[in-house]
RNA sequence: GCCUCCAUAGCUCAAUGGAUAGAGCAGCGCUCUUCUAAGGCGUUGAUGUGGGUUCGAUUCCUGCUGGAGGCACCA
C-alpha cells in the first residue's frame, strides 16, 4: 500500500526522483497513511491532491488535505476485512518479511566470562542480542548466534587462585587479594602465565573443573532466557590468531612502542586514539584477540554482516579495532556493525563488578518471580520487556516494585492481553475464518495490519523498542475493545469480532516471539 | 586536557525534519449481577539554556551549563 501511494504521488508530480515521505500518522484520527508531498512541493499542492483523489488505489476510501498541506488517506472497510483474513491465514508467519532474504548475519552477544558471575549486565546484552537476532531473522536473513567468552587472562588466574586457596567465592576472593596483597598478586601473575601455556598439572585440573562448572551454569540460564547459540568462541583460541595478525602487520599497520605493539588509530581518524595490541610481555591484549575473533568469524561462515553487541564502555575501543580491521581487511570493514547498550541500574544505586556488588542474573530473576505469582515466564517477560522498551544505548533504571510489577507499560500487560484473547477464542470454540457482519472500524483493527511494517522498521534501525511501543498500543486497544464489546453472542457482528480477537492473538504472539518474550496461552 | 554519547511531565521511557510533543507509573475522580479488574474511562502535568538553518526543529549546526563512558600494556 505504501509503495502504491508513493508511486501515485510521483506520477502526480511527474518526477520519479521526488523527495517526500508516506507514513502512518501518530494519531489514527489523521488517517491510515499520510504524506507531506504537498508541503514539499507547495506550488503543485492542488495538482497532487486532485490527481490522488481521482486515482484512489483499491482499498483507499477517502483522501483529504488538511493543515499546512498534509494529504491523509483513509482505508476502506474492505481493506480491514481483507487484512484480518490475511493475518488469520498467515498465522505464525504473519509479519515475516523478505527484505534480508539470502543474507547471512552473525550476531555476537551476552559474552559472559567463565569463572565470573553471570550478572544483570549480561542479561541486558542477551535480551537485546536475542531480540536483534530474531528481528533480523523475521526479515528473512539466516542468523548465526555467537557467544564470545574470556576463558584466559588475569580474571581467570584470580579465580583459580581463589579455588586453590579453597575460597567459597573464588573470583571475588582472588580479585580482592590481587588488589590488597603484593604476594598474592605475584602468585596470581604466575598462575596466569602457567595457565596460558598449560604447564602446571594441578592448575590445569582446577581450571578445567572451574571452566566446565561455569559454562554449564551459563547453559541453564540460556535455557531460562530462551537463547540457543550456534557458536561459542573463546579468547584462548582467538589470542594466537590475533597475535599472528598483529605480528604480520607490524611495521605496516602497527608500530612498536615502549616494548609493546600499538596501533595509532588517530593517524587515520582524529577522533580515535592509540591502543596497545600486544603488551610488553608479548601477550596479545583484548584488541588483538578481537582481530583474531573477526578473522575466525568470517572463516567459520560466509557472512554478509557481523554484528557485535557490547556495553557502551567498549564503544571507543571498538572504533579503534574497527579502524585496524579497515587497514588490514578493508573488505570486511563495511560488513561489521557494533551496537552498544547502556547499564542496567537499580534505583538503589549502580551495580559494579569491581566493588563486588554484582547482582547475579539468577537472583534477579528470582526476585522478580516473587512479584509475579512465582511465574518464571512472566518474570522473564517482565525483565526482557523493561530492557527492550527503551532505546539501545541508554542506561536503564529498573525499578522492581513499580515498573516491573504488573500493570500498564510492561511485559506482563502484553502477555496478559494475549492470554485473554486466547481464552476468549477457546470459550467461543470458533476460529480460523472471518464470519458475520463487519461493524464500524475500530482502533484495534487499524493497528493490526501495520505489524509487518513495524518489524521491518525495527530491523532497519536496530530498534526493538519500536515493536514494544506498537505492541503496547495494540494491547491497549484490544483491552479497550474487550471492555466495551460483547464478543461472544448472537449478534450479527459477533463472528467478525471473534476474527478481530483471533488476529490480535496472532499479532501479539508473533510480536512477543520476535522480541524473545514468552507468550503463555494461559495466565 | 582531548574524544564519544546523553539532557523531554514528580518518576521511568517514546516521538523516520511535520499536524494539538505521546505512553505507563505516581496523584485525583469514576468503573466488576456479563466472556480474565494483572482490565477500562476521565483528569492534572514536560522539550536544560543562548544563537543559527528551515514554510516548519525534541530532531540538523553552534556557544554555554549539567551528567555518563573512554583516552597504552584489564576486558
Amino acid at each position: 500500500m505504501k509503495a502504491t501511494l508513493e508511486r501515485l504521488i510521483r506520477e502526480a508530480l511527474g518526477d520519479p526522483q521526488a523527495d517526500f515521505v508516506v507514513e502512518h500518522p501518530t494519531d489514527l484520527k489523521m488517517g491510515d497513511y499520510s504524506t507531506n508531498a504537498a508541503i514539499k512541493y507547495r506550488d503543485k499542492k492542488e495538482q497532487i491532491f486532485e490527481y490522488l483523489n481521482n486515482h484512489k488505489p483499491e482499498g483507499v476510501e477517502k483522501v483529504e488535505m488538511v493543515g499546512p498541506g498534509f494529504i491523509n488517506f483513509y482505508l476502506s472497510k474492505d481493506f480491514y476485512k481483507g487484512s484480518l483474513n490475511k493475518i488469520i491465514k498467515e498465522g505464525d508467519k504473519f509479519g515475516k518479511g523478505e527484505s534480508l532474504k539470502g543474507e547471512k548475519v552473525m550476531v555476537e552477544y551476552t559474552d559472559p566470562n567463565p569463572f565470573k558471575e553471570f550478572h544483570i549486565g549480561h542479561l541486558m546484552s542477551n535480551a537485546i542480542g536475542e531480540a536483534i537476532s530474531r528481528i533480523i531473522e523475521w526479515n528473512g536473513a539466516e542468523v548465526k548466534r555467537a557467544n564470545y567468552q574470556g576463558d584466559v587472562g588475569i580474571h581467570v588466574a584470580k579465580a583459580v587462585w581463589g579455588m586453590k586457596n579453597g575460597e567459597r567465592n573464588p573470583y571475588v576472593a582472588g580479585a580482592k587479594a590481587y588488589e590488597d596483597n603484593e604476594k598474592s598478586r605475584e602468585e596470581i601473575e604466575e598462575i596466569n602465565t602457567k595457565l596460558y601455556d598449560r604447564s602446571d598439572k594441578e592448575l590445569n585440573a582446577l581450571y578445567d573443573v572451574g571452566r566446565k562448572e561455569s559454562l554449564d551454569k551459563f547453559e541453564d540460564i540460556y535455557r531460562k532466557l530462551g537463547t540457543k547459540f550456534d557458536y561459542y568462541f573463546f579468547e584462548s583460541e582467538t589470542a594466537p590468531i590475533g597475535k599472528k595478525i598483529v605480528e604480520e602487520n607490524t611495521g605496516k599497520v602497527f608500530e612498536e612502542s615502549d616494548g609493546a605493539v600499538v596501533f595509532h588509530a588517530e593517524k587515520h581518524n582524529p577522533h580515535l586514539h592509540t591502543r596497545v595490541f600486544i603488551n610488553s610481555k608479548g601477550l596479545p591484549t583484548y584488541e588483538a584477540k578481537e582481530l583474531g575473533l573477526t578473522k575466525k568469524k568470517f572463516e567459520t561462515e560466509d557472512l554478509d554482516e557481523s554484528i557485535v553487541i557490547t556495553a557502551n564502555e567498549q564503544s571507543d575501543y571498538f572504533c579503534v579495532v574497527l579502524e585496524a580491521v579497515n587497514q588490514i581487511y578493508p573488505e570486511l570493514r563495511n560488513k561489521m556493525m557494533h551496537l552498544s547498550h547502556g547499564v542496567l541500574k537499580l534505583p538503589s544505586g549502580k551495580m559494579s563488578s569491581r566493588t563486588g556488588e554484582v547482582i547475579s542474573a539468577e537472583s534477579f530473576i528470582e526476585d522478580i518471580k516473587g512479584k509475579v505469582k512465582d511465574d518464571e515466564q512472566v518474570a522473564i517477560g517482565a525483565i526482557k520487556y523493561m530492557i527492550l522498551r527503551s532505546n539501545i544505548g541508554g542506561d536503564i533504571v529498573f525499578d522492581i516494585d513499580k515498573s516491573v510489577s504488573t500493570e500498564g507499560d510492561s511485559g506482563v500487560y502484553l502477555q496478559y492481553a494475549h492470554a485473554r484473547a486466547n481464552s476468549l477464542l477457546e470459550k467461543a470454540g470458533n476460529r480460523g475464518q472471518v464470519t458475520g457482519e463487519q461493524g464500524q472500524i475500530r482502533e484495534v483493527e487499524r493497528l493490526l495490519y501495520r505489524f509487518p511494517e513495524i518489524v521491518e522498521r525495527a530491523q532497519a534501525e536496530y530498534a526493538p523498542h519500536h515493536i514494544t511501543t506498537y505492541l503496547t498500543e495494540l494491547a491497549g486497544s484490544f483491552n479497550n475493545f474487550y471492555a466495551h464489546e460483547q464478543v461472544i453472542g448472537d449478534s450479527p457482528e459477533s463472528g467478525y469480532r471473534l476474527a478481530i480477537v483471533e488476529a490480535v492473538k496472532i499479532v501479539l504472539k508473533n510480536g512477543l516471539t520476535v522480541l524473545g518474550i514468552p507468550a503463555p496461552e494461559k495466565m
